[in-house]
DNA sequence: CAAATTAATTGAACGCCGTCCAATTTTTTA
DNA sequence: TAAAAAATTGGACGGCGTTCAATTAATTTG
């Protein structure tokens, strides 16, 4: 077969997207393949190459849809809460981390080859969802410790990382914690204590 | 060739572990080959499935080694010291895995496939490092909150464990973090401050 | 000591993978 | 309508983990 036209670049490209990202999730990174993607929408592999260029952009294209929808996920759970916001900021990150265990864990499992650099919407996107954490902690910081909320924002996203990524492969049951979740919003609280 | 008695089946484990470490250790999980280790070592790739059964057990018994090493690491670190032991704790686990970037790293990226499960030294050996923390927590906390120590620990070791994590993944550097040890010292402090 | 048995080792074969690219076909341009 | 450009294919390549029949050496047995 030579050209088609039943698609443009851009809906080949969300059709890719589309397929792979239901291919990771449900298979999970070491077992995802783009032939298999290539398969899954009815055309070759050579048509994946054209359209991402190699595995690792492709990768990363799929990972950067998993923090569209993460960053989705976490403002809709956010939206009209009055409290507790910090608190359920922590639940909605384990909600999606073990709601979509696969993306999310490609999320850390996918690494660029050394010297590939993360595109900058890719860097946009993490740095979306931390701002959502820096505006959060600003919110229950006093005021005069508001200049403390990015620095804070970062170490406490990258503990409740921690416990998270713990829960889920499988450290925390080897070691008998039965409450990740409490043990995080606990961490937090007391680093927040600190500012009154 | 047929049957050699070069090895023993002891020195031929011990033979795959010191070559499959080197390898792992300067290539990283995503180019490690079982392939390029019985090369390396030269014997067939059917001697290292003799040995090992399968990828996944020569992967668990490098990580192990690398748990091994890691806990000589810490326990060095800590010999001798008098004052702020939790510090240096948290410094050796950014500087082993700093300095074991690759094997470090393996720890966590390697899964086992569905179904398998640790080996009961695997697990023991990473309840060993935890002890580490729990004793050294121990002997921090007052008399009366001793027994928080352990879940303390857990959840400690989660929360460095994900500084460390995005320090070596470059999250932070994504973030603009500059001093990823200090932060992770903060966070532990303020924990532990709520039992002073 | 010789013959039979057991154990270890090999490497080709299999079906995957990411990657590349010459050939083909369609669309667009001139 | 002819020439140029763009898109798509799928075979080829070298790699991977895994399996296993064949081979060879060590060990046991008679």
């Amino acid at each position: 077969m030579g050209r088609r036209s039943d698609h443009t670049r851009e809906e080949l490209r969300e059709l890719i997207l589309e397929e792979g990202h239901r291919q990771l999730s449900e298979v999970g990174f070491a077992r995802f393949s783009a032939r298999e993607v290539a398969k899954g929408i009815g055309y070759s592999i050579g048509t994946i190459y054209n359209v991402f260029g190699s595995y690792s952009a492709l990768m990363l294209a799929l990972n950067g849809r998993t923090l569209d929808i993460w960053l989705a996920f976490l403002e809709e759970r956010l939206a009209g809460r009055e409290k507790d916001r910090l608190d359920a900021a922590i639940e909605a990150y384990f909600d999606f981390a073990l709601g979509h265990r696969h993306a999310w864990t490609a999320l850390y499992d996918f690494r660029l080859p050394a010297g590939e650099l993360p595109s900058e919407s890719y860097r946009e996107k993490v740095e979306a969802i931390t701002g959502v954490i820096v505006r959060e902690i600003a919110a229950v910081l006093p005021a005069d410790a508001r200049q403390h909320a990015l620095p804070l924002a970062r170490s406490l996203l990258a503990s409740v990382h921690g416990h998270c990524f713990f829960a889920i492969n499988g450290t925390f049951a080897m070691l008998g914690e039965q409450d990740p979740v409490g043990a995080a919003k606990a961490r937090v609280a007391e680093a927040l204590a600190r500012y009154g």
